[in-house]
DNA sequence: GTGGTCTAGACCACA
DNA sequence: GTGGTCTAGACCACA
């Protein structure tokens, strides 16, 4: 695993939402073992407080678990995955609505926006 | 006017944004005058500091300019003001699409997605 | 009269340096007569108090004089003004050696940049 | 590290000129780190404030860049500082050409200037 | 320890 | 009156 690190954002942030992509996209499942903090924190070459600040927030979300002595865990099952994946998935599409909004965009124009551009991408 | 801040985000980010939002709408024109450093900091209740770093910023992106000693102006004209809304736009969008890819999106869900959202925005 | 002011610099010093253009390459001689504080102000489309200043300036520097009821006239002789051109100059090339020696050029390299961008102006 | 300050030049700018001198001459290398805020401010005895105005006017220019909670450091490889000599360079020259020609000074004139300043330069 | 933001307030140049 | 710079100092997020 690398990663490369965004300067706009907190490092621990930014390995968050990978790891969070990873789950809700089920390449990390529900009780699969993830990295010490330790190995973790060697491999993407930074501290390891910032992993474990990382590890602290996933755990506070409830999408990861330690079990005392063996590491940390995905958590919960594939049902609360989903829900957390809903969550999310409702969270960007607040913060797109309103970026939009602020620009003036109508409802029609921002379904409009949205089209071309899978369009465009599509295309690349 | 009249802002609420929201404290996840520094002050003079959101008055940029919100500035922003007033000229690519068209509520300030191109040739307008924006209010003083002391007359925002004084309605907003904040440090004219933070407001003149405001400023500043919407300066070095070129929406606004200054006049020596006249204060400041919206730049520029309807073109470049067109030019700047669809770039942020663009942003809006850009930023929307990663999210929504990392949570394992594909387009087809996206638009759905969007589309679905719009209906429930527009019950409310 | 017309000029285009560079919002970087005051506009008092710009119309300053325009002036001593004029003088020093003789387009203004000495004992010609200056526009007064009302009429460059019109013709400039700028605020009387910033001509006043100029003309201030300018009297400090002894290059333009007041006679009393009669306006304001380029001062002095041609061989004062011969020395102002020279001090002016030299001005200019203490600025640009310091320039040059901040980036680390030695006298050899200054002078060679100064030949090569001649050689390029007179191509345009 | 000391400096001493011209009063008619912002502090800000006068320590920004200083930095990049030291890197466009190496005396400052890519990678290399720079002060932090605090040990450049006490040690020239400024306000933290004003050396924080300098760097983020540095890094605006990706001249240095911000690794979070590590410091800054000179930004970049030995090609992009050598481009960003070459610009500052050109701009000493432009400002440079521009003064001289206001003054009346033809090509050949301008060249002999700078061989003449040259030559009483190296007798000092 | 490191940078980022903000307040409070001063003083200056400019128009 | 308007913007620009600076000091003094606080508090916070991040690594």
């Amino acid at each position: 695993m690398t990663m490369e690190f965004d300067n706009n954002q907190p490092i621990y942030l930014q390995i968050m939402n990978y790891m969070k992509g990873e789950i809700v996209t089920g390449k990390l499942k529900p009780g699969d073992k993830i990295p010490s903090v330790r190995e973790l924190a060697a491999e993407l070459q930074i501290n390891p407080n910032t992993v474990q600040r990382t590890f602290q927030e996933l755990e506070r979300e409830e999408i990861v678990e330690t079990r005392r002595g063996m590491g940390r865990y995905v958590t919960g099952n594939e049902l609360t995955i989903q829900t957390i994946k809903k969550e999310m998935a409702q969270d960007v599409l607040d913060r797109f609505f309103r970026g939009m909004q602020e620009l003036g965009f109508q409802s029609g124009e921002i379904l409009a926006a949205v089209a071309e551009n899978i369009e465009q991408r599509t295309k690349l």
